[in-house]
DNA sequence: CGCCGCGTTGACAAGACTCAAATCTAGTGG
DNA sequence: CCACTAGATTTGAGTCTTGTCAACGCGGCG
């Protein structure tokens, strides 16, 4: 789960590390032109090649809470990659039940679902204000057939989101609700760690129906288990305002 | 979920009927060499383009009932399609807890969780004798730089792997216990058609236990949900052996 | 023939859901 | 700036589904 496993490593020769500095700079100063984090810092692309992919993305601003990125069912054009802000990705059932199938933050990737049918097969939602960076799948298909490089980071990202939902199958096959809540908290703490935000203090950006729709739970039992979670001085929590206070006994909890 | 939709669709003129079917032949009988019937047949790869995924792959015979394809922890290095039989693939939590993420049949692909970590992340074992064609991931990946329609073709089975675990989710998270078994079976019924079986008459290859830990269920609960089917006349059952009776009914119950 | 794994069934308990009511919060309009 | 309202959250009480524990039956194999 290392973001930057790949630059950080084998790639640049111990001997520069003065000039991986430096690279490693303008790296992020090309970068942050896109803010294609997640897509191309890790993937240890020259310049050269990173402007590559900046010519083939387009910035789309002004997304506000509650605006669809895409809808399932829209045909499939490109992915997109979160630049800021957050979206929750909801699959509908034909009787009108739906699903929360995942909440993406900054730095991720969205609309990996779509490439099998070519069309949408979910509901991509904002939950604030929020930027992407699309991505035509075209273009990014031809360009990573240049840049094995690219491919086998594509690769990496679909494959990174097969584990997840499996991770997610297990949760919910196996773990009751409150150590769904725990192993969801934990998560978001991880990812929010990854971002270099605070691990232990955060605003939730969902509601609990959407938390519970994640989790495969009811919104009062969501909210039980918060109130539990407090009651036992592992969290303190009011409302969207968490503070994580004992992640060891969290941790124990979903049983790892 | 059309297995053939590239190749029976906008690939081939219809003028050239003839020739499809005489083509389509020729590729069948080339690819039964390798049988990479969900790699190979709906691609529209030339022969000679098939030729070389054949020249990459190697088939491996004589996995029995309970022999393991792979571990989780092992290092990556191929893909498996399936050639014969069938596997499950379950994930194993540190707590002991393990959870059955998916039955594998004839022309599946096999692995795809690894490419993320380079390591697998789940056991794949055998639920009866079968035979797999290794796919390595790195020459895979160079093929597919050169063939555009197969780079396109392992991203849709990378999607559609994504999609079948959203649907999974859907069913872990919000359908009480018979809606998930009336799934599952319509699933099984739905895919054993596509590879010219009876869709409604087959042997299960796997156990209560395994049927209820994919579903996020108890043995028991799987055990009289069975019952409760037959009771109500939509399927017979006597142990492995099922047939169903009333596909609408089954349908009706999923709620599509 | 007896053992053992698998499957079925029953009785009961625990966990989660449903329904309902009371607060609380955030956003709106005056 | 404040009152108001719609939506979100919390909490309680009772019900329902599923899990747990236990007994029993079936069928294959040594």
């Amino acid at each position: 789960m290392k973001t930057h496993s790949l630059l950080t490593s084998a790639h640049f020769p111990k001997v520069s590390d003065m000039q991986q500095s430096v690279s490693h700079f303008r790296l992020k100063a090309v970068c942050s032109n896109c803010k294609l984090r997640e897509l191309c810092l890790p993937v240890g692309l020259s310049i050269g090649e990173m402007r590559r992919m900046d010519d083939i993305s387009h910035l789309k601003r002004g997304y506000a809470r509650g605006d669809y990125l895409y809808r399932s069912g829209d045909r499939f054009q490109s992915l997109y990659a979160i630049r800021s802000g957050s979206f929750k990705t909801q699959v509908l059932h034909e009787d009108g039940r739906e699903q929360v199938t995942g909440f993406q933050m900054t730095g991720e990737i969205i609309g990996l679902d779509a490439i099998c049918t070519d069309h949408h097969t979910c509901d991509a939602v904002a939950m604030e204000s929020s930027e992407v960076c699309e991505l035509p799948f075209n273009k990014l298909e031809a360009l990573s057939r240049e840049l094995p490089s690219l491919q086998r980071h594509l690769h990496k990202i679909m494959s990174r989101e097969i584990v997840r939902d499996q991770g997610i199958m297990l949760l919910l096959g196996s773990m009751r609700a409150e150590e769904r809540l725990a192993a969801f908290l934990l998560n978001l703490s991880q990812r929010l760690a990854a971002r270099g935000l605070s691990p232990t203090q955060f605003q939730l950006r969902m509601s609990r129906q959407e938390i519970g729709s994640y989790l495969g739970l009811k919104l009062e039992t969501v909210s039980r288990a918060f109130s539990n979670f407090q009651d036992n001085g592992l969290i303190s929590v009011k409302a969207r305002a968490v503070e994580l206070l004992d992640l060891p006994g969290l941790r124990t909890l979903v049983g790892k």
